[in-house]
DNA sequence: GTGATTGCAAATCTTTTGCACTAAA
DNA sequence: TTTAGTGCAAAAGATTTGCAATCAC
C-alpha cells in the first residue's frame, strides 16, 4: 500500500472497470468504497459528499451510481418504493430494512439459511435472489 | 352464494375493512378480488377500470390501493423502483420478478423451502419476510 | 342533512436528459 | 487536440394533496 498516494486504490479500481477517473468519481468511489459496507440513497450521497467539501452535482452522482451498478461496483437494492438504495457489497447477501427509519442494514452471513428455490419458469435464468427482513420497532 | 346480488360480496368485504362501499371502491374491488390472485400497478388498475366503463380518477385509484392496503385486504411490493405493485393476495408467499418485462407472477406454495431466519436486531420484531427472486429471459 | 369520498389540477418528489462547458488522456 | 464527463436547468414520471362538488347513509 503506497501511503503517498492515498487515491491509487480508488484509481485502480475505476480503470478496471473502465471509467476514467475524473476527481468527482473519484472522490465519491472514496466515500463509498473506503468505510466498509454502504446502503445510500443519491441524495444521502450527495449531501456527504458537499460536507466533504467535494462540489459535485445531485445529477452527476446518479450518473456516478448507475455507472458504478454497471461496472459490477455496487448493487442497487429495491425495499422503498419512494427511494432507490445502492449497496457497495455486491456479494451475495441478504438485508434487515427497518420501516420506520428506512434504514438498511446486511444481515451477517449465515444468518439467512441456505434455501431451496424453484425451477425458473421455462426459458428465464435466475438473475439474483433478494430476502428482504422488514423490521418493526426501534432501529438501532 | 346469492347470484341476484352480484355487489354484496365486495359490499361486505368493503363493510368489514371499515371503508364505506362507494361506487369505485366497490367496482375496483371487484376487478381486484374476483379473478384470482392480481399483481398490478396503480396506472394499470386505472386503465382496466376505464376500459370497463368505471369513472374513477387516477387519484382515487392511488387513494383506494393504499386504503385497501391499510386495512389489510392487499399487500405492496417493492420489486421496480420506478413503480409500485400491489398483490390482493396477502398470505406469505414469494414472487418471481421477469425484470425484462415487469411482470409479477407468485412462486407456488413450497417453491421457496423453509428457511433459517436470523435473530431480529434488539428492539425490533420482524414485519414481513420477502423473497425475490429476479429473472432475466423471455417472460411466459 | 352531514360527513365521507371523489375528481381535478396543481404540487411535490425522485430521477433522467439535453446541451454548453470543462477536464482527462 | 479529442472525447468523455460534468453541471445546470428543464423535463419526465410517479405519487400526493387541496378543495369544491358529489354521494352514501
Amino acid at each position: 500500500m503506497n501511503r503517498e498516494r492515498p487515491y491509487s486504490k480508488a484509481i485502480a479500481r475505476l480503470r478496471e472497470a473502465g471509467l476514467r477517473p475524473t476527481r468527482q468519481r473519484l472522490a465519491l468511489a472514496k466515500l463509498l468504497f473506503e468505510s466498509g459496507n454502504r446502503h445510500i440513497s443519491a441524495e444521502l450521497l450527495h449531501g456527504e459528499a458537499r460536507r466533504a467539501g467535494i462540489r459535485v452535482s445531485l445529477a452527476t452522482v446518479y450518473n456516478t451510481l448507475h455507472q458504478f451498478t454497471a461496472a459490477g461496483l455496487m448493487n442497487e437494492i429495491v425495499v422503498d418504493p419512494t427511494r432507490s438504495y445502492f449497496d457497495t457489497n455486491t456479494a451475495e447477501h441478504h438485508h434487515f430494512y427497518f420501516v420506520e427509519t428506512g434504514r438498511l442494514e446486511d444481515i451477517p452471513d449465515g444468518g439467512v439459511g441456505p434455501m431451496e428455490l424453484p425451477e425458473p419458469p421455462p426459458g428465464t435464468t435466475i438473475k439474483r435472489v433478494d430476502v428482504v427482513i422488514r423490521l418493526d420497532g426501534n432501529d438501532s
